[in-house]
Formats: structure tokens, C-alpha cells, sequence
DNA sequence: CTTTATCATCGTAATATTGCAATATCACTT
DNA sequence: AAGTGATATTGCAATATTACGATGATAAAG
């Protein structure tokens, strides 16, 4: 075993892990940061400025594009990674409905 | 090799990624949602609500109170889980800012 | 003091993740 | 067509995570 179970768990329970994946590393929280900074989407840059070699970023990159976080063109010498603003507010509703629904009640020990 | 490079970060992206982490599983995005929706904090019924062997709830909660998101008294024979609602919100607070951060600029293509 | 119920811990197997070197791809230039 | 620069893919080693059975610890009940 070592899987994750995932027929027990509901579809909102999967597709919140699935966005907070995205954030389970400082290296993607950082990419994210860096793509967001930057007016003009620079790409490769990402390298120098995380520090961690390029199929490593690659990698990261996949794992966030894969949510849905990014958006751009991804063809040609200077590939553009733009963050995908609707889908990452649709994230941030999610994210919130869910803490405010969970803060909801508690033993007061 | 395998294990995340700490150094190349700051500490605010390691701990956005030490909370995210946290709801980067199903079965702990399950357990907070249950533990919160109880009023008196009921603990071995994580297990049959949840579906997964006590051994591995455990291992959970374990995840879960290492971010100090839970709180209450953990020696008896009934222990009681509970929200840390403190530190909840301070976490929530934290996603918050930095999703508000990073949604600032971008290229739109 | 023994039993019982409730959790935690240990040990282990299966799988996933992280990171990099080497290589491939792909568009543009010359 | 060959070269170049930018990114993706592959393959591999190291480590982390997930899950569970077995066992240990502890408090309440008998």
C-alpha cells in the first residue's frame, strides 16, 4: 500500500488536495510568486531565481499546469507562463468556503 | 535526491507549504471537516467515518497536529480533538494574503 | 488486579515525490 | 541544412508518504 485511497473520499475532499498539492511545496509556492511578479511572464528565469536546476523547475511547472494554475502560450522559444487569474480565484473560493465552513463549531477546551 | 532543498527558501513559502500540506490529502481534508462539524469533539469515530485503519488516522492526526491546528486534551481514555480556531484563522489569513498577493499582475493573453 | 476500550507507536511493504544529469525536442536564426 | 537557445522528457537515486497489522500504553470498569 502506499497509495492514496481515493474511492473513500469525496470529490470536494479530492479536488482540495489536489489544489493544496500544488502549494505542499516551497519551491512551487515561490514559482507561483515569481510568475505573478513578473508584468512579463518571463520564463526560464525561474531557474536563476528558485534555484534549482531547470528539469527540476520543468517538473514543478507540470505539477501547477496541471491544476489549472497556468495559462499561456507554450510553443516556441520564449514560452510564456501566465497565471490562469479565473481559475486561481476559483481556487481561492474553494479554499476559503472550505476554512470558514470547517471554523464553524467547536469544543471550547 | 528525494528530499526538498530547505535552504533555497523563505521561511514564509516553507510555511505556506508545511500548512498546505496539510490539506494535501483527502482523508485529512475529511478528518478536519469532521472534527470541526462535531460539537463535542468525538475522536475514535474518525475512523469509522473516515474509512481508513486506526494506525492510519493516527498517522494523520499526527500531520495535522504538528501544523498546531488541533488542540485539547490528549490523555485519557476519550481524547478530545479540537480545532485550534486561533491558529486556524491565522493560517487562513496567511493563504489568503498570499493569494491575494500573487494574483496582482500578469500578462494577459 | 484483570479486563476492556481507546489511542499511539513500531515495523514494514507499496508507492509517490524530489532532484539532477543526460538527452530529446522544437522554433528560430544563419 | 546546420547551429543555437529554451524547454520538455527520460532515467535514476534518494527520500517521503501512505497504509496496515501487530504490539504497547493508559484509563476506566468490573
Amino acid at each position: 500500500m502506499g497509495a492514496t485511497k481515493l474511492s473513500i473520499h469525496t470529490r470536494e475532499q479530492i479536488e482540495m488536495a489536489q489544489f493544496a498539492k500544488v502549494f505542499a511545496h516551497p519551491a512551487r509556492v515561490s514559482i507561483l510568486q515569481y510568475i505573478a511578479s513578473q508584468d512579463s511572464c518571463i520564463c526560464g528565469d525561474i531557474v536563476d531565481k528558485v534555484g534549482l536546476s531547470q528539469p527540476t523547475i520543468s517538473q514543478h511547472l507540470q505539477v501547477i499546469n496541471a491544476a489549472g494554475l497556468l495559462k499561456g502560450s507554450f510553443k516556441g522559444k520564449t514560452i510564456c507562463y501566465c497565471l490562469n487569474v479565473e481559475k486561481f480565484r476559483q481556487m481561492q473560493e474553494l479554499f476559503n468556503s472550505y476554512f470558514n465552513k470547517t471554523v464553524a463549531s467547536c469544543c471550547n477546551i
